[in-house]
This record gives structure tokens, C-alpha cells and sequence, in this order.
DNA sequence: CCGTATCCGACACGATACTG
DNA sequence: CAGTATCGTGTCGGATACGG
């Protein structure tokens, strides 16, 4: 079962993972950023990668510009080209995103397993 | 910015996060299977040590033994006392926790010190 | 193409009350 | 205490349509 851990340590745990849950949790932050790790995109092209509509996207970006995950440029390019791009501090969720990845991977195989 | 990925392997780890939020996704599984890492707890103690109702709590515990991160144990002891409990699988996780709250507390100190 | 506005259904979530 | 039922609100999220 793991160790347990003791009270003081599991409710600055619950805390900080609270944090983390506010700023990237819901259904499309990370997915948003985890496309754009491929490249910068445009907005169509996000939606057509993601399967979200264009009023989500719209939100989210937004958010995501807001709290310093991405960053919209603007390419005066004639016409203008308008690009998503990751920021540095988006860097900083790497190991989450990993980690995620690799659970996600693992349960899959899990879940499957145990249908048969 | 960190390196690009390519796109299959980006596309790949969108799946893969997909899959990992489906199971783990939500405002509450991961706040619940933390909480009882630092012990089994009874109904009531869950709800008030994170502030969720009773509805809620219900869902989500069903859900969680549902998908094998959960156990409810029931104690004959006259009288019955019911406690949850963390399963070895539920451990699975404890990277993805892990990051989650080593990231939360970094990014905690970004806003506080960006708000001066 | 890049979005925003509007409308709408589904569900997340909480409060309260209730049962065994 | 452990839950369920009921109700009400808000947000999520898609569809469609529209303007820059």
C-alpha cells in the first residue's frame, strides 16, 4: 500500500496539488499545451488536433495566455498569420506531463488486460 | 521553449494524457486518493478534510473503487465502522502526485512574487 | 482564417433534508 | 455514521451563426 505519510506532509500535499488542479486542471489546458509541444499552431489548426470547438479553444487560450503558458504571436506577414506558442515557463510542467503520459500508457494497458 | 517533439511521438503522449485524465481527471479523485494517503478514513472524515458533500463524496468513491484505486473496508466490530482505503494500485500514481505538488508549490511562489 | 455571440442541453457541484 | 434523494445553480461544452 505505500507508506503512509504523516498528516502535516499529506495536507501541504493536498494543497499544492489544489494549486496545480486550478491553474492546469479541466479537460483541455494540458491537452492544448501538450499539441503545441510539437509546434506553434493556429487556431484551426488546434481545434481540427483537439476535437474542441471553437468557443472552448477560444476560452482556454485565453487562460492559458493569461497565466503565462502560451503566448499569441502575431506574424505581419500580409495576410497575418496568427500563432500559438509555447512559453518558457510551460517547460515547467514537463515532468507532469510525463508522468502523465507514462500512467496513462501503463493504465491502458491495465484496463485492457483485465477485459479479457 | 524546449525541444519540439515530433509529431508522432506528441500525438501519442496526447493520447496517452487523454487516457490518464479520463481516469484521474476531475476536481476531486486526486484531492480523495492523496487524503487517504496519509490513512484509511471513515465518510464524514473524508468530507470534512477536504470540503466536498456528501453527494460528491459518493460519486467519486464509488468511481474510484469502481476503477480499482479504492477499497471500502468494512469492520464487524459492533458497531460497523466503514473506512476507505488506498489499494497497491492506486501507488501507480504517486509520481503524477508527486509532480503535481512539487510543480503547484513552484508555481504558488511565481504568483505570490509576480503580484509585488 | 480568427475568433465572438447566442442558444441550449448535460452534468458538476453544493445545500438541505432524509433514511437505515 | 454512511449514505441517498431532491432541488437548484453554475459551468462545461457543442452547434450554429455571424463579424473582422
Amino acid at each position: 500500500m505505500g507508506e503512509l505519510l504523516d498528516k502535516k506532509t499529506c495536507e501541504s500535499k493536498l494543497g499544492s496539488i489544489d494549486d496545480a488542479l486550478y491553474a492546469i486542471g479541466g479537460k483541455w489546458k494540458l491537452k492544448i499545451i501538450m499539441a503545441l509541444k510539437e509546434n506553434t499552431k493556429r487556431f484551426n489548426e488546434l481545434q481540427r488536433a483537439l476535437g474542441i470547438s471553437a468557443r472552448m479553444l477560444s476560452r482556454e487560450l485565453k487562460d492559458l495566455e493569461l497565466n503565462g503558458f502560451v503566448e499569441r504571436k502575431i506574424e505581419h506577414d500580409t495576410p497575418v498569420v496568427i500563432e500559438y506558442e509555447l512559453t518558457e515557463y510551460s517547460n515547467s510542467l514537463s515532468e507532469i506531463l510525463d508522468a502523465l503520459s507514462r500512467w496513462g500508457i501503463a493504465h491502458r494497458k491495465k484496463i485492457i488486460k483485465e477485459r479479457q
